[in-house]
Order: C-alpha cells, then sequence, then structure tokens
DNA sequence: ACAGCATAGATCCTATAGGAAATGCGATTC
DNA sequence: GAATCGCATTTCCTATAGGATCTATGCTGT
C-alpha cells in the first residue's frame, strides 16, 4: 500500500477524507467545478489518487453545507447557484441571525475582539478588486472572517450553528465569482460602523448597524444580479 | 440484492446507509444510546448486519447534526447531554430564528396550514404523556411537528436550515427523555394561541406569541432540570 | 429517415481484506 | 505497592472487487 504518511509535520493526523474534503471546497470555491456539474465519486477518486471510500465520505459532509446534492443510486452533484430570489432569501435570513449576533458579541467584546475585527478590516481595505477568483478570495476571506468572528464571540453554540448553516457564505463566494468585488467601499465603511458601535459598547447599535450592513449588501447584490442580466 | 419490488410503491429503493441513518437515529432518540458511549463503525455493522461502508457513510451525516461527535482515528461517539446552560443558550437561538419564522409564516398563510397546525394540537392533547420512551415520543412528534411546519411555511430555504441546524430538537428530546412530559398544558395553550394568531393573519402578533412560547418552554425547562438536580 | 432495441461502458453501492493506530491488560521493575 | 513497558486485541481507515443500475452509442427494422 502507498500510505506513505509524510512525517513531517507535527500534527500530520489527517485523515484521508479530510485531505478530499478540502480538495473539494477548493475546487469548489475556486469556480473548477461549476454549479450543475456532476461529482463522480470513482472518478473524483481517481483524479485525487485515493480510493472511493474517502471521496463518499467527504461528500455525505459536503452534502450538509448545501454546496453539493445528492440523489439516491444518482450521485452527487455541485448545487445550482442561486437566483436572485433566493439571493434575497439569504439575505433575509442574514438579518434575522446576525444582527441578533452582533447584539450578543457587543455584551463580552473585549479589547482582543475589536482589534481582530479593525484588522479584518484593514485587510479589506487591502485586499485586491480585481475580477480573477484568486484575487476575489482574498477580499471574500476578509469579509467572511469579520463576520464569523462576531457570530462566535456571541458566545452560543447554536447560533453559530445557524450562521454555520447559512453556508451561503460560499455559495454568495461562487454568485459573485465571475462578477468582482463592486461595493467594497460601501462594506468597508458598513463595517467599520458597526466596529465604532463595539467599541463603544452599545450592543442596541451595533445590532442596528448590523441590520444597515445587511440591508445595503442586500440592496446592493439585487442591482448587481440585474446588471448582470 | 432482490430490490425489485416495483409494486410496493414509489419508495422502492433505498440505499442501505439510509436504512443505516434511520437505525441509528431511531436508536439515539430512544434512548438505546447513551449520552458520551462510543458508537463503533465495525460493531454497528455487525448488529445492523451490513458492511462498514454504509455505518459510516451514515455516521458523516449523523455528525453534521451534532448528534455523534467524531475524533479523527478515534471513531465517532454520542454527543453529550445538554448542560441547563447550553439548554439555555438553546432557547435563546430559538427565540432568535421561531419568531421570525412565525412571522414570515403567517404572512402567506392558508386555510391548510392553519388546518394541519390545528391537527397538531389535536395529537398533542391526544399524546400521552408517560414516562416511557415509546409514550414520550408521540408526543414530542407532534410539538416539533408544529414547530417544523411554521419554519417550512415561511418559505425561506435558510431559515429552515437554519432551523435544522439548531438540530437540539433531537437533542431535547434526548435531555428530557427520562424527566417524561410536564409541560403539556402550558405548551397546548401556547400553541393555540399561537394558531389564533395564524388565523387571524396577525404576523406580528403570531411572532410574538412565539416568543411567549418559547421564553415559556426556558423557564420551565429551566425549573425541571433544577429539580432533576 | 426515424423509432425502438441491444449491447457496452460508466457509475453507484456494498462487501471483504488488510495495514496502521489506539486501547486494554498483564508483567516487570523500582 | 505503584509506575512503566510491551504485547495482544480491538477499532479505524483505506483499497480492491464485484453486483446492480443507469446512460449512451450503434444497429436493425419499418
Amino acid at each position: 500500500m502507498a500510505t506513505k504518511n509524510q512525517a513531517s509535520g507535527g500534527v500530520s493526523r489527517q485523515v484521508l477524507a479530510d485531505h478530499v474534503y478540502e480538495a473539494l471546497l477548493g475546487a469548489l470555491m475556486d469556480g473548477r467545478l461549476e454549479a450543475g456539474t456532476p461529482v463522480s465519486i470513482d472518478g473524483m477518486a481517481r483524479e485525487l489518487d485515493v480510493s472511493p471510500t474517502p471521496v463518499r465520505e467527504a461528500l455525505a459532509r459536503l452534502e450538509a453545507t448545501g454546496m453539493v446534492r445528492r440523489m439516491a443510486l444518482r450521485g452527487y452533484r455541485v448545487a445550482p447557484l442561486f437566483s436572485p430570489e433566493e439571493l434575497a432569501d439569504l439575505m433575509d435570513a442574514r438579518l434575522v441571525i446576525e444582527p441578533a449576533n452582533a447584539f450578543m458579541a457587543c455584551k463580552h467584546a473585549d479589547q482582543q475582539l475589536t482589534g481582530r475585527l479593525q484588522q479584518a478590516i484593514e485587510d479589506l481595505k487591502a485586499a485586491p478588486r480585481g475580477p480573477s477568483f484568486a484575487e476575489f478570495r482574498a477580499y471574500w476571506e476578509a469579509d467572511e472572517r469579520f463576520h464569523r468572528m462576531i457570530a462566535e464571540s456571541a458566545n452560543n453554540q447554536f447560533l453559530l450553528s445557524a450562521y454555520n448553516a447559512l453556508g451561503g457564505q460560499v455559495q454568495r463566494f461562487r454568485f459573485f465569482g465571475g462578477l468582482g468585488v463592486t461595493d467594497a467601499d460601501y462594506a468597508i465603511a458598513e463595517h467599520t460602523e458597526i466596529l465604532k458601535a463595539f467599541e463603544a459598547g452599545d450592543a442596541e447599535l451595533a445590532r442596528q448597524k448590523m441590520i444597515d450592513h445587511i440591508e445595503g449588501v442586500k440592496q446592493r447584490s439585487q442591482h448587481d444580479s440585474e446588471v448582470r442580466n
């Protein structure tokens, strides 16, 4: 067997299925796997030079994120892109969850959190805004990090699960992948407003600023999808 | 396998992994698998008389629901029961999501929905309230159905995903399994209030009544956990 | 030329085998 | 008596094989 486990890294304890999961996630995020494309278990196993078993397990996990869909006895395929209506629904769902996250996170915000939020904003400013996936990915990573830190700081594992379940954070990336960053200036300004509320320790204000931000994202995304069509 | 019985109905073809998933779910809900106990892949395969491969896939799906935890190279184990603090967190999360569901569901409620909600309440009244798992399960099923119908009627796949992600609906069942139904009268009254709001088409009232209901569940559950200790 | 059927290939699904790691237990030593 | 080491068993993890089903291509008949 060619299980040449490279004893290099300290925590090299990773199961092959985890590797496959990461590889598939990367392929989905980079757009190498387009929406609607079938994902063959055997084919992916050949491509990654592993057996079908780990691929099967990785796909079962991916299905929970909504990035792939499974039809019994007919295999997996990449989930379709969002329609403008679905995108609006996603924003409505974010409007339910994220303001609550902001409110609760603000209640026990400390210097460390505000510092990291500041850093995320700085990274957002510095990120390139080109249309290529690699460029866009840096921008998206900083944006996602800002929101995720707030969700984690709400200190409620269930709200965090709900946030993760939206999962569309990733789908959203795929949706705008071909369009590039169009609203960076707005997003940076709105993020800064949220950060200010955190620094002031005003939880109610933080909630409102998060609402304003997501409302803004919703409106701008709808405008963008109209432009595209 | 001679599974070519198509005369029996539409669901003739089911994958073994689905069967294993259902079996594990049932074992978890009935309390046959207690919190913290390890779930051996090979052992479960022997018990269900299948190969480890479908068991592995079913467990990968179950992990996403939070009912089992996985440690790489060390197998799966049943997730621990909730502490009173975690239970309070779960109720806080429900307070974020479910009132929003009620509000949106009420906006396009029809005769069919209110009829089904009424039926769920009737089932709740008729359900036995004994301490055994089988009895409690009927009660829990009617309760869960009431909330799930509202979540589905909100017509937003992302909010529904968030609701599913709470998943603790099932965990909650396990938590109270040993305690029996203690607040049926309150729950029935509160459900009825929600239904009335739906019938009146008052979305804002539906939201408020859902808040009242979950607040009530939260307080009563905390009281119960104190009694238990 | 077009419809229908048969065959071939691909794919999914499950079972089995075997290597690698972890756990449990007993013996040994201080 | 307690701690540590080594061996055996259990368990996880991956690979491979084969049966069943779906898809596609080519052929035949009208």
